[in-house]
DNA sequence: ATCGTTCCCGGTAACGGTAACGGGGACTGC
DNA sequence: GCAGTCCCCGTTACCGTTACCGGGAACGAT
């Protein structure tokens, strides 16, 4: 239906002969316009085909009507479900989606970025990186100097600058780490992820916290530092071994590093879950058919990065008359993971058998 | 460095004392501005952390440097990675995405997500939803009548009408096909993906012919129409035993549905690769840790990605001057895919040992 | 002294919309 | 009959930028 010329309003209003400002009334359903011109003017555009130039409608309207949306790749589980779900959610509530890729998080040109996108006129930033290292310093040097509302998704280590929402990764830690001790192990080891990952941190603290408060010690033998890949998950258990031989389940940050512990125990002869269990996070949609069936955390992803969109949108037209575009207290939105159970992990035995040490 | 209040080339122009005609030229890097106002002019726009309102910019010069790419989903291996590539090559020519998700292939309105690019004035548009059924003819009524240039990613069946970028799905077939027969297996079955697919349908064409060619019979019982997911290579591999109980090599057209199939072997206690073998396509990160490592086909859909990209701007930069955005004659370009060898697949055995039967 | 040329730079008019205002006509109420 | 609505609709002035054109200054050539 779009066709090769171009139209402006002016054709149109030429064409159902009124001025330009009653066609953008009809556009815009304004309540002052006489039925039959309604009509009329509905008529020529819908047999044009005309749509209304959103560059020069958000000149004078100061709204772009897009979303401008930073993540770190989508060859990641994480990053391709948050950013699938805002996109969604952004149609859903009328807006376009800038997309901007950062291959390196942490030193990623953040400033180049965000000038970028205020170029562009975004009515607000989701800033979907995940939190490495310091890599988020600048939101306390520019949060409050920024001239559109920003939203952070996933991570906030310390007091953060902007409103964020979050998965309670601490939580994820401890559900993995229960169910594991549930079932009856009692050293239980643990791979990381890249410790300078805000939530490699947070779910290591979630085994640390639990392991303590069933009165078992986390030793420094049962935790091996992965970089998220199938390999570093492989490697990892072998180092475990060696280590502390008695280890009897692994909470591993991701699915793709347990499926590497499981790979590891396959090719050393060691039975899953009977001799070591095993636990993930992200239940990938492989997850159900490696062998076993791996038991997993889920992340609501897709509910946080809807939210985020809700929530920027709330603070667009919260902004609208005033330029004050941000809240005093930057609101923090945490969701909670959810465990499943599958055939990695050994199965719940009874409390009464188990004890401390 | 962004500012609250969002300043303008007038303001600009006064700071340095000179019109905004001339900060627009030091802006653009036209030859004719006095060194020393060249470099006033950059002083304060430095200095002032001024950029250029692009919306404005996109108002006169026609163009807004954003390409709209709509693709199906990014939860799926091939979608995330294309537009990853997309992103990438588009940053570095200076163009911003704007990203379009649609839910389904076959029924999506085409026809609002096309208008609606047009409304928001993008240069191009990359069209990565692959071929489901009849989902592309509305490029045979459009197609000429469409204002901006568009290129067409991944599939084509029959004549197309606008200039597309893809990977050759029948040298998939083939590669896997040949690979297998090479083992020594002499009844090859075939995990599809679902036939409406075009991509699906491919590879059954170059499993077929690669069979046809060292004079096996492509039958009917070694064919099972699977949909991408690794329950439906399950599934697949259950029903072919049942239909074919000799079958001893499976080539699954993606790995999720290979995954699929090692674990149903698993489950029947049948040895991969010793008694049956098995491809997968696209070589996904957890593919070299399966169990055994899967033998998959590789596409280049980064190179896809980027191509489309180059070739979209010569044909934004092409059209320039007239309105005729399209080529005469779509362009076709088919990139080759390349096999990975690991251990789901027996070694190749000298040629000799081989016979048609 | 006059006339090009070349180099810089500014004024003006777009680009395609919308906001703000104002005005004409029909209808009311006295 | 006249002022005071209300309802529609058009006019005008922007939004922030660049294209286009034109003009002044400096300089060399005649």
């Amino acid at each position: 239906m779009a066709q090769r010329q171009r139209l402006t309003i002016r054709e149109v209003a030429a064409a159902a002969g009124v001025s330009t400002q009653t066609v953008s009334r009809v556009l815009n359903n304004r309540v002052d316009v006489a039925p039959e011109t309604l009509l009329r003017v509905q008529e020529v555009i819908r047999e044009t085909g005309y749509a209304p130039n959103m560059l020069a409608r958000g000149l004078t309207q100061g709204r772009s009507h897009v979303l401008g949306v930073v993540a770190y790749g989508l060859d990641y589980f994480g990053p391709s479900r948050i950013v699938g779900a805002i996109e969604r959610q952004a149609a859903e509530m009328g807006y376009a989606i800038s997309l901007t890729l950062i291959l390196e998080p942490e030193t990623g040109d953040v400033d180049h970025v965000l000038r970028d996108l205020c170029a562009r006129q975004v009515d607000g930033i989701i800033w979907a990186i995940p939190e490495v290292s310091s890599n988020r310093m600048w939101s306390r040097a520019q949060g409050e100097e920024l001239p559109v509302p920003v939203m952070l998704v996933g991570g906030m280590a310390g007091q953060p600058y902007l409103p964020s929402i979050g998965i309670d990764n601490t939580d994820i830690g401890r559900l993995a780490t229960e169910h594991l001790l549930d079932g009856g192990a009692r050293n239980v080891g643990i791979v990381t992820g890249p410790l300078n990952w805000w939530e490699a941190q947070q779910r290591l603290a979630g085994w640390r916290q639990t392991l303590e408060a069933r009165g078992f010690v986390p030793l420094d033998c049962l935790t091996v530092e992965g970089d998220w890949t199938v390999s570093s998950g492989e490697e990892g258990l072998y180092r475990m071994l060696e280590q502390c031989p008695e280890v009897d389940a692994v909470f591993a940050s991701n699915d793709q590093m347990a499926l590497g512990v499981i790979h590891a125990a396959h090719r050393l002869g060691i039975a899953v879950p009977e001799k070591i269990s095993v636990v993930g996070v992200d239940n990938i949609a492989e997850a159900s058919h490696f062998w076993p069936p791996l038991t997993t955390v889920y992340q609501p992803l897709a509910d946080a990065g809807a939210l985020a969109v809700k929530e920027i949108d709330k603070l667009i037209n919260r902004a609208g008359g005033s330029r004050r575009v941000q809240a005093v207290v930057p609101e923090i939105t945490l969701l909670g993971p959810m465990l499943i159970v599958r055939d990695s992990s050994r199965a719940v035995v009874p409390s009464a058998l188990i004890a401390a040490p």
